[in-house]
DNA sequence: ACTATACTGTGATTGTCTTCACAGCGTGAA
DNA sequence: TTCACGCTGTGAAGACAATCACAGTATAGT
């Protein structure tokens, strides 16, 4: 109920917690300092800290913080109850390879569903996901509780998709498609902008070069 | 080489209004006002004024802004003098769309090739994009100047690609592996994690739908 | 030529996130 | 039992980015 309340990069660094805290315990390790797992991301520890009091959780001033605690009460925060189902619009090169990797691994969040409008795509199984035609999408989120909506549709179609899966009952986008969707202000919007980035590393690969070696 | 004071912020949001420029010139306009150009993107108009002072252009106070001539100020800005190279290493599902993106448009920062380990990938033409064996990356990198290089390989090789990167003279990565890369100070990163952003959209999917209707 | 208008340019302000710095404390050693 | 150590928890300060608010100004209309 109050989850509303945690910053933006916050959120963030928890799910990057949350991935090296599992690592660690699948190595056997039982208990973390805030220095360390500051220095597994790119955080200061004041940082680490920061956030772990911001979640209402504690360590022992010796002994560091509990790893398994700590992951269960990240996971508290960040999963939803009763889980988000996921559906993803758009079943193209960049498509396939979400469904290959949001299947393949033991995911947290599945794919439960993707919709295309291409009719050779309808009825298969793609990386174990099942594809239906975009027709069926609104049919089926009435059918299902789905919160989350991929967009991964060419431009031109992002905005008419978001439509329709918001009005399916979706409260949050993750955006591939280079456009600003206009969407109801109780809906998410995360953009996922890859051409953006690259060319913002380009910018910055060339201000490295300006710079003094170190 | 005063390039290196922009925050990073701004140099995303001058890609983005690049975008948008260019859309606005190819549909016959010749002037924007800071509020449409605003409105497009999801920020302020105060901050479009701010950005566009920023990089030194100036508009009309009346007619707004040349849209051809603060097309090519943020161009000086972004694109390197004769261009960065881009090689990509890893053309697994997620390269290959990658390659599909980037070759297909007539994109501004080209891929000019890819690597990867697997044999049969090897003297492809992929979208476009000629693909080598990862081993003849660094002579590759000996002849040309490349200052960019795309990580989309499993986690437990993007460190090692990121050094034969590193060694052959890349100054920034772009990279989609769920690690965080261990680099020298001089070389710029760009994290692209995927299964965080769908973490946090799941996340704030929740929160939206314990929020009040607008 | 003059005026009304609506936009730009920017100093000042606000807000947000990060970092500092240190008090408090649990633990292990003596 | 006592002490010293090194980590956590957190108020305060700092850095940075976004926004406000308005003075300055170029244009169109009269
Ligand atoms: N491939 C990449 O690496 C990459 C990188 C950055 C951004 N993007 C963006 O991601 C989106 C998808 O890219 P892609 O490379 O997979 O493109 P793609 O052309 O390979 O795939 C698009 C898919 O969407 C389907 N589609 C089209 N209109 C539809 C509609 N109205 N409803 C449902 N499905 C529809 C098409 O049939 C196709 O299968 C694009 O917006 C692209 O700009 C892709
Ligand atoms: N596919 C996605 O949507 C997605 C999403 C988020 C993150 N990622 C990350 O992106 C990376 C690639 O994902 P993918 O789905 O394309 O995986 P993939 O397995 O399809 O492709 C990986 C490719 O890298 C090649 N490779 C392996 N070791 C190599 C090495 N040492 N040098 C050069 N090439 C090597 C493999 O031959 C393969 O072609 C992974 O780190 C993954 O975690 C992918």
């Amino acid at each position: 109920m109050k989850n509303v309340e945690f910053p933006d990069p916050t959120i963030e660094r928890l799910c990057c917690y949350r991935r090296i805290l599992s690592a660690l315990l699948a190595a056997g390790h039982a208990r973390v300092y805030s220095h360390e797992l500051a220095a597994a991301q790119r955080v200061t520890p004041a940082q680490v800290r920061r956030d772990v009091m911001l979640i209402g959780y504690s360590g022992s001033p010796v002994k560091g913080y509990d790893i398994a605690g700590l992951l269960d009460r990240i996971g508290e925060i960040l999963d939803p109850p009763g889980g988000v189902g996921v559906v993803l619009v758009g079943v193209g090169y960049l498509g396939r390879a979400l469904l290959a990797y949001f299947a393949g691994r033991k995911s947290p969040i599945p794919v439960v569903a993707a919709f295309d409008v291409a009719p050779e795509t309808s009825g298969q199984l793609i990386h174990g996901c099942h594809c239906y035609h975009i027709d069926e999408l609104s049919s089926f989120l009435s059918r299902r509780s789905i919160l989350v909506g991929i967009v991964a549709v060419p431009a031109e179609a992002a905005q008419k998709t978001a439509r329709e899966l918001i009005d399916g009952g979706v409260r949050a986008l993750l955006n591939f498609a280079p456009v600003q969707l206009d969407v109801p202000q109780n809906v998410y919007v995360e953009n996922v902008d890859i051409a953006v980035s690259l060319e913002k590393t380009a910018f910055f690969a060339q201000s490295m070069s300006l710079e003094k070696e170190d």
